[in-house]
This record gives C-alpha cells, structure tokens and sequence, in this order.
DNA sequence: TAGATTGTTAATCGATTAACAATC
DNA sequence: TAGATTGTTAATCGATTAACAATC
C-alpha cells in the first residue's frame, strides 16, 4: 500500500469519529456513501474513493458495512496497536494532555511525563508521577519509547527535540509555538495554535466586508 | 481585496512569527524570499505571490523590509485589532488557555470564561472569574463579543454553539472533540486533537515499512 | 426486474513550482 | 554596469468533483 497523505488520514479519522459515535447510539448496520458525506460535509465520491484506497468495498444498492469501515480504518491508522509515548512539560497544556482519557481508544498511552522544575518533580499529575528532564533520555532508550509529546513553554523545544531523537523517538507531537525539525525519517507534528488564530482574527476582521463571503469550514 | 484561502492564511502567520521572532534578537533590515523560505521549508515562489497577495512589494536584488513585511501581515490578518472572545469550559484546557499569554499580541483578549460547574463559579482561573453559564448569552449580548472559544469536555457543543450564535458571535473556535455547525456567516475552526493523533498513529504503525517515504512535514 | 448505490475513469479545479523578463 | 532578486506568467502537480457503466 503506499503511503497516504495527511489529507486523506485526517478524513479517514473523520469517518471513524462520526461512524464510531454513531454506532454507540444506535447501531445501523450499514451506511450509503452519500449519507457519511452528508453528515461530515465531504463529497460522497470522495468517501468512496477513500475507501477503496484502504481496500473496503461497498455493497451495490445497501453501501457499507459499518463494523467492518470501523475495522478497516482501526487497522490503517494503527489504532490497534499499543503506541507509548513520554510527555514532556507538565504545565497547563502538558496536564490537560495527561488528564485526557480519550486518547487509549486510539491505542495512545502517555507512559511518562518529565518537567524541569524541580517543584514539580515527584509529584502527581493525573495520576503520573513526574520525572526529572535528567531521566528523559534513559527512560526513552530503555522502554524503547517511539513518540514524544512536547508541551513545554519555549524556546528549548528544538534542542529537546535532538535529544529525543538521538534517544530513538520516531515521531514529535510539537503543542509548543516554536517550530522544530527533525531527521526525514522523523514525524513531527506541529500543533500551533496560532495557525488556528489566523483565521479567527482574520474572519473577525474582515467579517463585515464580505458578508456573502461562502462559507469554508475548517478541520 | 478578495477573501484568502486558509492555506494563505496560515503561511502568513508563519512569516510573522518567524520575522516577529527573528527580528527580536538581532534585527536585520531585509530579508529575501529565499531566506524565508530556507528557514519556513517553503517555496521562494510562494513567499513572493504571498506577499504580493497583500500588495507588498520588494526591491530587487534586495528582498524586503522586514518591518513592512510584519506591519502588512497585521494589518491583514487585523492583529491590531482588539478581538474580545469569552472562553466557555474551565477545565485543564480551557485553564491552559487562560493562563497562555500569547494571544494579546494577536490582539486576542479572553474577557470572560464560563463553566457549568457550580463550584467552579466564582473561582479566579488565571485572574479571571469564572461565570455562570446561565450568564453567558446576557455577557455576550451586552459586550458585543464576536468570538466564543469552546473547550467543554463533550456532548453540548452544538448546542452551546447554537446559544453563542443566537447571542451574536461571529466566530467559534473549537476545542471540543465534537464537530459543530454554524451558520455561513459565523466561522467555525476546529481543532480536532485526533486529526494530529491519525498522522501519529499511522506513521508510527508503518513507519518500519516504509523507511524510504519522503519526509513531509506538518503544519 | 428496476432502481439505487457503488467503483473508477475522466474532467475540473486549485495550489505549487518553474521559467524568465523586469528591476534595482 | 553586472548580477542578484523580484513579480508574474506558464507549466506542473495533486486533489476534488462529475459522469457513468457495473453491480447488487
């Protein structure tokens, strides 16, 4: 299978929320194409289309199979296997990421945290224990640890980054504002809230001016 | 000036913060488009029509000033401004938030938070006083409030949306995992934590497989 | 069977990149 | 002036949408 674009993951992470969500209601055994689309406001070919990119066939006349979208989605995005990761600054940001119960159902588990201040180690947040910054890189080389997750305030997040690389993570998840590179065969996502800001601030800004501006949703 | 796109949007924002920053340390009068786009992975070619989107011209041979540069980009994406927005769920993001004090230079003012719990009302977060949710629709009426950010844990978004547009504001910007809908004219900007965890998950699930897959980076 | 829905190819649309004359 | 850099048009690339035969 060759690889797929972002694009095309985040729809079908879409497509398992709302089919997911859905199913817990009231399960409906299958679903047209047209009435995902409907729902996530997504053109129904393209739902088919990606479906077919991940090997689901439909039933002419009835659509698909629930269950089985949900299996094949589950099995594509690897939300079946057990992916550990260490979080790193236990602020606000990094304690709302730890208190987060949402993330086990996509097979995430945050192992570990680690902050610098030394107030904070040994303390608990959402029932983890914070370790020093000393023992980041042992514990990531030791548990083989592949993901880390980056909450801290500033300014550090790159020189974190390079060590968390030469410790062996696989993939950034940068919540930090500071943009951070890595080695290609490194993922690393940045999650700057501030892109998200651009376009609030310029909607509200120029919100009276276009007042027949269509409307684009995000995400 | 016709509406940018939001891939627009977002570059703009990462030209700002990337002058906005480098500027701080050691400012340079000029920059090229070359230099930005080494340091921003993008096109030089982009950054010339970017910016030529919002009528900035460079000198040739030269590049461009770098406070020009900034001044244009606040100006179009309107961080002088002042955009008030009340925050609605005080849990640990909505805490996170609170606390980042980011925002005032994009001319982004949390003037109020919300919460539906009872013992949280009246509580200071970040030296703001929690409010009823009983309170909210009069709040915004009477401020005017354009902006409403959304970090509820589940289920009421829609409806809470719905409350917050009835009141009048123009944007929401959302922190819930749960997908809302709005009028055309109300801007709706989610920030799906999951749609980061698809592109984790499944590089970290076929990163062995395809150790030659060109490197893409996010954001 | 008839008709709704799929799977896929072709057409369109938009965004990115290349090319290059104009400019300082 | 010579040469580096811009601004813009044209070419490419990729993603979305339309069309429609195949299918259940």
């Amino acid at each position: 299978m060759p690889s797929l674009r972002r694009v095309v993951l985040e729809r079908l992470m879409r497509y398992y929320r709302f089919l997911s969500e859905s199913g817990a209601k009231k399960p409906p055994q299958t679903i047209t194409s047209a009435q995902i689309a409907e729902a996530l406001d997504i053109d129904p070919t393209q739902v088919r289309k990606d479906f077919s990119t991940i090997g689901l066939l439909g039933i002419g006349r009835v659509g698909f199979e629930v269950c089985e979208v949900c299996r094949a989605i589950r099995f594509t995005l690897g939300f079946d296997q057990r992916h550990e990761a260490v979080l790193v600054g236990t602020g606000h940001l990094g304690s709302a990421l730890l208190a987060y119960s949402g993330f086990a159902r996509y097979g995430l588990h945050i192992v570990a945290a680690f902050d610098k201040d030394p107030r904070r180690v040994g303390t608990k947040v959402a029932g983890c224990t914070v370790k020093s910054m000393r023992s980041l890189k042992p514990f990531v080389r030791r548990h083989g640890v592949r993901l880390a997750i980056l909450t801290t305030p500033v300014d550090v997040s790159q020189k974190l980054a390079d060590r968390l690389v030469s410790a062996g993570v696989k993939a950034i998840w940068n919540f930090t504002p500071t943009r951070v590179t890595a080695p290609p065969e490194v993922l690393v996502r940045d999650e700057h809230i501030s892109l998200g800001l651009s376009e609030i601030a310029y909607h509200l800004t120029h919100e009276t001016e276009h007042p027949s501006t269509p409307h684009v949703r995000a995400s």
